[in-house]
Order: C-alpha cells, then sequence, then structure tokens
DNA sequence: GTGAGTGCAAACGATTTGCACGGTG
DNA sequence: CACCGTGCAAATCGTTTGCACTCAC
C-alpha cells in the first residue's frame, strides 16, 4: 500500500495547490488516468470504475473530470459530438483523428516547450491552442 | 426573382460537381449559410429556417449539413460537447473560442493557400488541420 | 422508373442538473 | 461546523435513425 499512499500524497498535493478538496473519487480518477497512460472518454473510464466496485457515479466522473480540467491537471480535446477524450498532462500535444475508425493518435509538437501555433486578437487572452489532425490511419489505409 | 435564379445555378453547379443531387433543402441551406456568413451551429440554422416557413425538418437539416460538408462545400468544427459549427468555405482558417462566453471568431492562418501546420504519421494520410485556440475574448476581458 | 433525399417521429448517447447526504478543511 | 463534493436519478440537449413517400435524374 506504501505505493498507492505515495501517489495519493503526489496528486494529493496537485490538487490542494490547484485549490481543489482531496477526495476518494478524484485522487481514483487521477490514479486511474496515470496508470493507464493516454487519452480516454469519460464513458470508457466510467467503465473501468463500475468494473473495480461500485463507487462512482457516471454524474461524479463527469464532475470530477471538468474539476480536473478546470484545475490544469488534465487535458480535454473534442474529436466529435459526444466523444471528448480526457487525458493528464499538458497542453502543447495534439491529436490525430482517423475518419474511418476514429482512432486517436498523440502527435507530438515539433516546437518544445512553447505554443506551435501562435495568434493575435486584440483585447483578448489566447492561452491554448488545439489542434485535431484528420484523415486516414495506417491501418484504414492498408484496408482500402 | 432573378438573383435567385442565380444562385440556384451557381450551387446546382457545385452540387452537382460534387456528386450530389441539386434538392430545395440542400439550395435553401446554401443559400442562407451564404446569406449570413460566418459560422453557425445546427440548431440556430434550424431556428432560423423554422421562422421563414415551415419547410425543413431538424433531421433533413442535420442531413444536408452533413452532406455538405463530406462533398467540401461547408466546413465544421467541434468547439466543444454537442455545439458544433457549420460555416460555408475552406478548410484553412481556424477559430478562436471563448472559454466564458463561448463566441467564436475566425481566425486567419498566417500562412496562405496552404496548411500552416504540418505532422507526419508513417502510413496514414493526414489531410485536414482543425485549430481550435481558447481563451478570453476582449469583451469577456473588460468585463473582469 | 429507380434510387437518393426528404419529412416525420421516435430513439439514442453523452453530458448536465437538482437535491439530500457525507466528508474535508 | 460550514461548505464543497458526492451519490443518485431524472432531465436535457445535440444528433442519429427507421420508415414510407416524393422528386431529381
Amino acid at each position: 500500500m506504501t505505493a498507492e499512499f505515495e501517489a495519493e500524497s503526489r496528486w494529493g498535493d496537485r490538487l490542494r495547490t490547484a485549490g481543489l478538496r482531496v477526495t476518494r473519487p478524484r485522487l481514483t480518477i487521477l490514479e486511474l488516468l496515470e496508470s493507464l497512460g493516454g487519452h480516454h472518454t469519460a464513458e470508457s473510464l466510467n467503465a473501468r470504475l463500475e468494473e473495480s466496485g461500485p463507487s462512482l457515479t457516471r454524474g461524479t466522473v463527469y464532475n470530477v473530470l471538468d474539476d480536473l480540467v478546470t484545475a490544469g491537471l488534465a487535458m480535454r480535446a473534442d474529436r466529435g459530438p459526444g466523444t471528448a477524450i480526457y487525458e493528464l498532462g499538458d497542453v502543447w500535444h495534439h491529436h490525430f483523428v482517423c475518419r474511418e475508425c476514429g482512432s486517436v493518435a498523440d502527435v507530438d509538437c515539433s516546437v518544445e516547450s512553447e505554443p506551435c501555433v501562435h495568434i493575435e486578437v486584440p483585447g483578448a487572452v489566447v492561452d491554448e491552442a488545439q489542434i485535431i489532425f484528420r484523415g486516414l490511419c495506417a491501418d484504414c489505409v492498408a484496408r482500402q
């Protein structure tokens, strides 16, 4: 259980720093996201949580994910209607979505540690750029 | 009615070229998008159409918009859950979405007439990049 | 004439909301 | 002990779908 305590305190600190209370659902979801890696829909996370015990509600999963995004601990990308994906980590990497099968691949920014795309909008504050590339993934190309 | 006939034949040609049949709903929506300019949700388009006569169904509006996107006559951008926006024209410009009020502004690409962002994914075909910038619009900045 | 497109209504799935209870700070 | 966050269930909202009918080709 040492590992779990470690994880708790690590994420606990980050939650507190972000001004959020440290609760079991939040820790559970953070740890799940960390252990799974990559991106997941709210629904797939919910399914996994239901398997490993009847603790969290769908509503809570959505709430928590939203809190984490607001707090900057997780990011969210919209790849179409009703299919938002969530993952831990920084805002400055992007996604390639297959038009055919809907699979998602991470795309590293060629420019490191700073926004790879800049714009200026008079009077506005632009602090995030989310890029969705679309096309056919290698599998679907091969299949045709 | 001359103007309307002109519009019909112009869009009619483009529909035919794209391999789609020329029908009243399609022409209606194309003309509406053209006269309004900018970007609109399926729902707001539907509302306007209902005002000007009880002709199109919600389902048809969604169908037609989807056809137009597939045909390349219109583009679609997902700015969050359940709020896709549609507009006429080319794929290579992007959007700035206000986190606070949800307003959307067009962003011209600094690079003209070609993709402003490139990626390589082995074996895959990447033919579209959709960039969503997020932040606070000038109005919401001023309001704080 | 034939099939693509339409109208209509109902289904669907993701996400949100309201309210009472429990745990964190 | 005050309030934020949770559980639960129902509501909401954008979008999709099935089917019979009609119109463009």
